[in-house]
DNA sequence: TGCCAAAGTAAGTGGCTATTACATATGCCT
DNA sequence: AGGCATATGTAATAGCCACTTACTTTGGCA
């Protein structure tokens, strides 16, 4: 990441830049111990430039959160869509692809989660998280059918969050007991995902 | 808090005052926002006495945690003993333990889990954790009985824990999207229990 | 071409973590 | 009781960070 000072005075897309310099010094440095200065630093501006494109640290790190929301909303449409099979596969490539995408991005992961105060009270975060929630819905409405209520859509979707979400931090943390090789998580993702969907 | 600057020379108590006082702090300020500064101004000491007895921020963030982890322990070995009736009776109130642990310190629940960088790595906090888990793998076992070996015991306290540690954070983030009442709460831990435990 | 807004800089403020040198109290040993 | 080692406090300070202010450079457009 461009640590050489640049040539010109203007830097072409610094809000950019620092979005995705700071996505960087996050995995680096763990989701607490970064700054913005390092961020302006590697960028090669002065530590005041940042403040010409977000008003505060947190505006940049809210930016790097909702970055990361859209990425893995991607990766869980693309996932869906590519399971095929057993009428579960999709349900389950939703929840592997939860896991992995805590497991290749914790810092930017846990960002998206509550590390910022105040997090759940910004509505441009909480429509795009629900953005993730709805492929999960439409992935247990094609698998319910369209006999239940939207309401048990919503209560189905919501458990295999609750487990995935849990599955995801402890993994994350270093917490998961049952220190599992890849086939044996999607063997486990398998078993829920049936408990949670079937009757 | 005791912001009333003291007459001794000598605090008495003051490693145990500032873990109390940062724990006090942690709820008020957010798990990011809060200085071990402050604390020392609120215990009434100098910024530098903290240093007298812990090494860094670091070790006193980790001993609010760790104070955290043992307090969630009693509470849930005093819930699971309490619980009588259904023989799921003792899980379910291991779980709404959980997520009542969560909602009335979410600070310190944080601090628990992730917050600080390498936290996964200190063998206290992992053995202090892991205690917190035996309780778990108690009442499975007491469930299950003597039957399953303790692989089965170990996987299905797993399961329990994946869903009510996803549970439990998407609360405090505001992203419970079935904004239910503690009855309804009761139910869904009683549904999914059930569905955990059975077979 | 000339001017204005956008985007950069340098310097400074105040807060935080942590260290150092020094002051004071406590307990213990004789 | 006296005296010393140690524990526990303070003041002063260094270095980093977030953020602000006043100034400078640049690019686009009337």
């Amino acid at each position: 990441m461009e640590t050489i000072p640049r040539t010109q005075y203007h830097h072409g897309d610094l809000r950019a830049h620092l979005i995705e310099t700071v996505r960087i010094l996050v995995e680096e440095k763990g989701a607490d111990g970064f700054s913005i200065s390092e961020a302006a630093r590697r960028a090669g501006v002065s530590s005041a430039a940042p403040y010409k494109h977000f008003s505060d640290r947190g505006e940049i790190v809210r930016a790097v959160a909702l970055a990361g929301i859209d990425r893995m909303r991607d990766q869980m449409d693309a996932a869906a869509k590519a399971a095929t099979g057993d009428p579960l596969a999709p349900i389950m490539a939703l929840g592997l692809c939860y896991a992995n995408f805590a497991r290749t991005e914790p810092g930017v992961f846990r960002l998206m989660f509550g590390l910022t105060k105040d997090h759940d009270e910004d509505p441009e975060l909480q429509a795009h998280g629900e953005a993730c929630f709805d492929v999960v819905k439409r992935e247990v409405r094609t698998f319910l059918g369209e006999g239940p209520p939207d309401q048990e859509i919503e209560r189905r979707s919501y458990m295999l969050h609750m487990f995935v979400h849990g599955h995801a931090f402890l993994e994350i943390d270093g917490k998961n007991h049952l220190d599992m090789s890849a086939g044996q998580e999607a063997l486990l993702m398998a078993d829920l995902a049936r408990r949670i969907m079937q009757d």
